[in-house]
DNA sequence: CAATAATAGTTATACAGCATAACTTTATTT
DNA sequence: AAATAAAGTTATGCTGTATAACTATTATTG
């Protein structure tokens, strides 16, 4: 507001923002880094038609045949009822089977199909090296301290003390 | 109750879950951390009744008095249709002012209001003291480098090549 | 064993976050 | 002056997430 049009800049705070208070919290930066990697996620995902919740729920069945919906509903953080349109995809699109369980006749035992189990394998393969590129400028040490510092965060061990 | 191994376990996978390949992936652990810090920082504002989006606003308006829509939506890495409502919102609790700029009668400059500005204070200082708890197993060096690694992947110095 | 409670999956629904198109008003450009 | 661009707005749709209520089945228990 104050800036003299001695400088050819035509308006001052334009395109400098000031965001040093939030800096100052990690959920900011968490939440602008998260953004730039989800993003890649996605972009990365999108040739094989699948979204990061997609990914992640064939990923878990793939890697743990038979589990059931309420298990991985819990691995992945989701209510019960969002994973069912999930899975509804998944098996519309033949990557994965809804076999019933003989010992429990209300639940299912996921598996990956064939295609699912191929698919798992390319969209693997293209994250990892999309995630690689995206961590290019950090080295090996930082990289392992800040995985083991999400880690932390995640496991919480911020008592009730 | 543990379950002594008098018989098989019929489900091996039943509560643990093999997430392995997942945990190779960054965005997977920063998801997970991610949602943690969420919770936490949308618990800590609920009592202010503001959301992370309205906080990260009010925040912003009040360290860059005058800033129009524009350039807070671009600061906030929204699309502007998006933050019209946010500002709808913080208009109407009177935390904020939409006065018009003389010089370009389009655009408005937003400021804090007195309400605004205490309630940046006590949201800020709690934000502070919950986040403090959040990174507390965490040392102070380890927490700057990841701070420094966020940054680093949020910047993206990703080249195109 | 029958009544009850709990669990697995499902449907319907609602809300927040994010994106795009199209519009009005005002500024800028040509 | 006409065309173009920018700021803000409205309407709309999609994704992700959460809850209530339902069914079918299993487990508990009195």
């Amino acid at each position: 507001m104050k800036r003299p049009e001695l400088s050819p800049v035509p308006d001052p705070a334009a395109d400098q923002i000031n965001d040093a208070t939030l800096r100052l919290s990690v959920g900011y930066h968490m939440k602008r880094a998260f953004n730039v990697v989800q993003a890649d996620l996605v972009a990365t995902l999108k040739p094989f038609d699948l979204r990061m919740l997609t990914y992640t729920a064939l990923v878990l069945i793939v890697d743990n045949p038979g589990l059931s919906q309420s298990q991985l509903a819990a691995a992945m953080d989701i209510e019960r009822p969002n994973l069912v349109v999930l899975m509804d995809e998944l098996e519309r699109r033949a990557l994965i089977n809804r076999d019933r369980v003989p010992t429990d006749r209300r639940a299912y035992a996921l598996t990956a199909t064939l295609a699912g189990r191929r698919l798992y394998e390319k969209a693997t393969a293209a994250v990892a090296v999309h995630e690689k590129r995206l961590l290019s400028g950090i080295d090996e040490a930082t990289r392992t301290a800040v995985i083991a510092a999400l880690h932390s965060i995640e496991i919480g061990q911020t008592g009730e003390g």
